[in-house]
DNA sequence: CGAGCATGGTGAC
DNA sequence: TCACCCTGCTCGA
């Protein structure tokens, strides 16, 4: 579930249940127990998102930093009981918000806030981002694009889909050292992510085929994947390329399965 | 039922 | 580069 675009959206959807209002703050699962009490019945104000950081701000300048990891939820709905293990609980009346399996789950000072966004770089999603931050680096990197695109330091919100999706939507070969990557292929790269990124918002899901290469344009059977989207590459390792047909391939890259097409990922 | 895996990141060597 | 953390799901015995 969660790369950037997952944290931004439960920015939005945890500033709009919570936003303004006094809400309870609870442990179930216990292990954020003291923390939980001290933020209980005091007002949330809002919710916001740096690449895969989630902050919630709550009177008092308390904020509560959460990164999700690779398992982590955050589930919004009706209150009902907790299910599982559950690390932390907001709720109203109206509305329950269930955490569970974060990596990090944390009380901090805004201070604290602006060291860690500090440590981010520019993220697709949010409107003050500066994608020259970004290029600055990666032009100067020996490591190849698609070990750069994962590192949170150098830009911020791209996981494991996008960075293979976005690659494989502008033919760029994964293994192009950074340095060596023309700027062209950075401007387009940055441009495709900022299209892609606030529909994967508004979805909650990552799809990235274009409507000429869909199943149905291309003469093929319809076909969902399991990760809850429609995608090029991603764990399609073995399959057909939607484009060319040659098999898509794997391997593992900056400690993460990497899935290209290598006749069709070309670009420097 | 256990093993393995997952859209992530850290800390130790 | 590796072990490890957090949780839940799926797959094969």
């Amino acid at each position: 579930m969660p790369e950037g675009h997952t944290l931004h959206r439960l920015a939005l959807d945890l500033t709009q249940a919570f936003g303004g209002r006094v809400v309870s703050v609870s442990s179930p699962q216990g292990r954020f127990a003291e923390s939980a009490a001290q933020l209980d019945k005091t007002q949330m104000i809002e919710g916001t998102a740096h690449g895969k950081h989630l902050f919630c701000e709550f009177d008092g300048d308390r904020f509560l930093h959460i990164h999700l990891g690779l398992i982590g939820s955050f589930d919004l709905g009706p209150p009902q009981p907790p299910r599982g293990l559950v690390r932390v609980r907001i709720a109203t009346e109206q509305a329950a918000a269930d955490l569970r399996g974060p990596q990090l789950c944390a009380l901090i000072t805004r201070a604290e806030v602006a060291t860690q966004v500090a440590m981010l770089g520019p993220d697709p999603l949010r409107a003050d981002a500066d994608p020259d931050l970004a290029w600055h680096r990666i032009h100067r990197a020996t490591r190849p694009i698609a070990a750069l695109l994962m590192d949170q330091t150098i830009l911020s919100g791209v996981g494991n889909v996008y960075r293979a999706e976005v690659l494989f939507r502008n033919r760029i070969n994964p293994h192009r050292p950074g340095n060596k990557l023309i700027r062209r292929s950075w401007r387009r790269i940055w441009a495709d992510l900022v299209e892609l990124m606030p529909q994967g918002v508004v979805t909650n899901r990552i799809d990235t085929v274009r409507p000429e290469h869909t199943p149905q344009a291309m003469g093929r059977p319809p076909r969902e994947d399991d990760h809850g989207g429609e995608v090029y590459v991603y764990r399609r390792a073995g399959m057909a390329c939607l484009v060319c047909g040659s098999k898509v391939r794997t391997e593992l890259l900056a400690g993460r399965n990497l899935f290209w097409c290598a006749r069709c990922q070309r670009r420097g």
